[in-house]
RNA sequence: GGCGGCAUAGCCAAGUGGUAAGGCAACGGCCUGCAAAGCCGCUAUUCUCCAGUUCAAAUCUGGAUGCCGCCUCCA
């Protein structure tokens, strides 16, 4: 099974080869914490925390670094207005998106540093690139000079004679070329700082993660990873800054994840368009949200919207209803931790090799999905024709073995997309739950009335029977009449 | 102005040279007192349009139209 991964330096697909045998060193950049995660975040965490568990399945040993952009004008603005700390404010967002990960079922990386956790390398880092006469300071501000480095560009595919037209940025007269950037940045009144050579002052925004992922990965990287805006200029500077630095390539495959809208429009300030994690997961699953964000190919922008998210929670239901089925027939889930998968004879067949090939794709998780549902309409094929046979067919055992097979295939793909991590039994009942109090809807209520219909079933009187079941249908409660008895499920 | 992307059924979406995955919705069937769930079948002779390359194109090339992103903080 050969990866390939598309890499944005080149624009094309190109086979997965580590630097070093064996070893993934990734390095994803986290989130600037001023504020909440919005859909955009979760979008790039979720598709990076699938290429983390992916990459682990296949064998490799992953180191996983996600930064957080810690110290920044943002956050020194926020800070200022509610009248606390830039380090409070920093720490306040950083725990409000470990809830939001956790939540979201997001693993954490190998190592999650912090900008100012690293000031010391970062002022190494600046030393070295002024040594070799690529940087220089002006008045307690230091800058990167573009023109020193031959590479400028080749991530983003600009050229700086091109871009000279466009420049409408207010130009500072410090900088040798208009498109030099800041490494350092001398400290106002009040602001937090530190000591450096050229003064008290704070790092500059690219410098981090050039001078964190030197430390604890190394000169060069397998897998850098972002979204899309980040091409640049972030990424092209922190290029600009390593190679020019350690005289080695940086990163060997780029990987950027697409946009998210909002009913087609991009989420903007202006429009206030912006949707927290956190309210979205007032409404929906956490799971759906990942479904959703996976049903996309991660390059390409999605669009949210309540109509596509609900369709995809109707598809998840539609997988934990069979997971309970399995549940039931072979009284437990099979254990992926314990049991070993049996791969199909019939390669057709055989979704989980499937799905690994779509994943092998450049991570194509949208035809992995497609996979998943192939396995689940497969799976309750199966279980419809075990279910009608008698249970001393002499075949059971046999199919118990099928059966427990296949779904274990379905749940380690689960495990790939970070989704039926719960037992279905637990995933209805928080969906009951949350729809039952959003509609102020007893559940006692609806038992009472599902008793009070079995008898009228039971009397055949069917027409008060299918009165009640109308009466709760109307309160989105829908009924399964099943061998075992009626069971109770919301609409969402 | 510079750079880049996208256009596939009612909706969402995969598919980068070999004859259109999957989901939602709709419809028909099996099952059911009737439903629901599940399964089966059906739903794009065709992939925005035009021209070209090829035995073969949704896939490659050129052009047109439409939509979008980056170039300024942004996932």
């Amino acid at each position: 099974m050969t990866l390939t991964i598309y890499n944005s330096l080149n624009r094309s697909k190109e086979p997965f080869e580590t630097v070093d045998p064996g070893k993934v060193k990734m390095y994803v950049c986290g989130p600037t914490v001023y504020d909440s995660c919005h859909i955009g975040h979760a979008r790039s965490i979720i598709v990076f925390d699938v290429i983390y568990r992916y990459l682990t399945f296949a064998g490799y040993d992953v180191t996983y670094v996600r930064n957080f952009t810690d110290i920044d004008d943002k956050i020194i603005n926020r800070a200022n207005e509610i009248g606390i700390s830039p380090a409070a404010l920093a720490e306040k967002y950083i725990q409000e998106f470990y809830v939001d990960m956790d939540a979201l079922n997001v693993l954490r990386p190998t190592s999650e540093p912090r900008a100012t956790e690293h000031i010391g390398n970062i002022l190494r880092l600046i030393e070295i690139l002024i040594e070799k006469g690529i940087a220089y300071a002006a008045e307690g501000d230091v800058f990167f000079s573009v023109d020193k480095f031959d590479g400028y560009g080749k991530l983003s595919g600009r050229k700086l004679d091109d871009m000279e037209a466009g420049a409408r940025v207010e130009i500072d007269l410090r900088k040798k070329n208009p498109f030099d950037f800041v490494l350092w940045k001398a400290s106002k009144p009040g602001e937090p700082e530190w000591d450096s050579p050229w003064g008290k002052g704070r790092p500059g925004w690219h410098i981090e993660c050039s001078a964190m992922s030197k430390d604890i990965l190394g000169a060069s990287l397998d897998i850098h990873g972002g979204g899309k805006d980040l091409i640049f200029p972030h990424h092209e500077n922190e290029i600009a800054q390593s190679e020019a630095a350690f005289g080695k390539t940086f990163v060997k495959y780029w990987v950027h994840n697409g946009f998210v809208n909002i009913n087609h429009e991009k989420m903007s300030k202006s429009l206030g368009n912006f949707l927290m994690i956190k309210d979205i997961l007032k409404v929906y699953h956490p799971e759906v949200l990942r479904l959703f964000l996976l049903s996309h190919h991660y390059r390409s922008p999605v669009d949210f919207s309540d109509e596509t998210v609900r369709n995809v929670a109707a598809g998840l239901d539609k997988i934990y209803a069979m997971l309970e089925r399995v549940e039931k027939f072979l009284g437990k889930l099979p254990d992926t931790g314990s049991e070993k998968y049996a791969t199909s004879p019939d390669a057709e067949k055989d979704f989980w090799s499937l799905f690994t090939n779509a994943m092998s794709d450049d991570f194509n998780t949208a035809q992995g999905i497609g996979v998943l549902y192939d396995a689940v309409r497969n799976l309750n094929k199966i279980l419809d024709s075990c279910e009608k046979a008698e249970p001393e067919h002499p075949d059971d055992a046999v199919n118990r073995q099928t059966i427990s097979n296949e779904c274990l295939g379905i749940m380690k793909i689960g495990n790939i997309l970070g989704i039926l991590s719960q037992p279905p039994g637990d995933y209805f009942a928080r969906k009951k739950e949350a729809v039952l109090e959003r509609q102020s809807v007893d559940a006692g209520l609806i038992e009472a009335l599902i008793q009070e219909r079995k008898d009228a079933r039971k009397s055949r009187d069917f027409k008060k029977a299918d009165e009640i079941r109308d009466r709760l249908k109307a309160m989105n409660i829908e009924i399964e009449d099943r061998p075992e008895g009626t069971i109770w499920k919301v609409i969402s």
